[in-house]
DNA sequence: AATAACACCTGTGTGC
DNA sequence: TGCACACAGGTGTTAT
């Protein structure tokens, strides 16, 4: 479900009702995630939450013992709710809060991870090789194309990789791609100035959109209130293989790129 | 070092 | 209606 604007709604969503709030249990039902729920994951229990951050697609539950990371995979979710609300399939694992609410974790395919981390947790290996926040300053024209110096590899599997800029998944790199007028196969390293000023800014102009607009609605997206989002209704090229482009009227192209559906106008985005 | 392929898992849609 | 198969928002690990 998640790339980076679903993930950052959540956290807006969730952040209210867990903020200063005592953890007073943590109920694992089903341990195999993506990598074992470890059983360090109770030291959250008897602990306050001071705060509610997002690092790339992880979201980060900080108490004064240490922090929780948790990842979405592909179909996670996490919602609030009264404690007597009736477990579902795929409800996973509960934390339970001193307000009588629960942050329910649900995730049918299981590559989400739910993770303890003693201080500080940027040392921790998921998140230190981790580039630059697309909606940040470091993520600039110069310092991307640095990081594309010389690399030979599509553009749109560098905007994908998480050395380059974390939280662009493929949705995104699709609509970014489209957006900067650029051909998803180009050789990453041989980009001009003028075009990555573009793309960089594309990125950022749409990750922030699709974060106003509540995250896509794909599938069952939903926000911790369990409302849909808004932003697919804008979708310019994923998923629209085959229809006609919303700029030229030419049909779109479909090919796959590390086996990702990648959809482009031929026209728009020349080679 | 860089790149590509594979792995994890369930649910859904399509074509026969 | 049933079945086989392709495909889906991610990303760490392994192979080339």
């Amino acid at each position: 479900m998640p790339e980076l604007p679903e993930v950052e709604v959540t956290r807006q969503g969730i952040s209210p009702h867990l903020l200063d709030q005592e953890v007073t249990g943590l109920t694992v039902r089903n341990a195999s995630l993506r990598w074992p729920v470890p059983e360090v994951a109770q030291q959250i229990v008897g602990q306050t939450i001071r705060g509610i951050r997002r690092r790339a697609k992880y979201l980060l539950l900080d108490t004064d013992a240490g922090t929780t990371i948790v990842h979405l995979g592909m179909s996670g979710s996490l919602r609030i709710l009264p404690k007597s609300t009736p477990v579902e399939k795929h409800d996973h694992i509960d934390l339970e809060l001193a307000s009588g609410k629960v942050l329910r974790f649900n995730d049918p395919r299981r590559f989400g991870a739910w993770l303890w981390c003693e201080l500080p947790e940027a040392a921790h290996p998921l998140l230190a090789k981790l580039g630059p926040e697309p909606l940040q300053s470091g993520f600039n024209v110069d310092y991307l194309a640095k990081a594309l110096e010389g690399k030979k590899k599509a553009i749109k599997l560098c905007l994908m990789d998480n050395h380059v800029v974390v939280g662009v998944g493929n949705i995104y790199a699709n609509e970014a791609l489209f957006a900067a007028g650029i051909h998803p196969q180009t050789e990453a390293g041989r980009i001009d100035m003028e075009r990555l000023t573009v793309l960089v800014a594309e990125v950022k102009q749409i990750l922030t959109q699709a974060i106003k607009q509540g995250g896509t609605t794909l599938k069952d997206f939903t926000n911790a209130e369990g409302k849909p989002g808004y932003f697919a209704q804008k979708l310019h090229v994923y998923g629209r293989g085959g229809e006609t482009c919303t700029q030229c009227g030419n049909l779109l192209s479909e090919i796959k790129l590390s086996q990702r559906a990648t959809v482009f106008c031929g026209l728009c985005q020349p080679r």
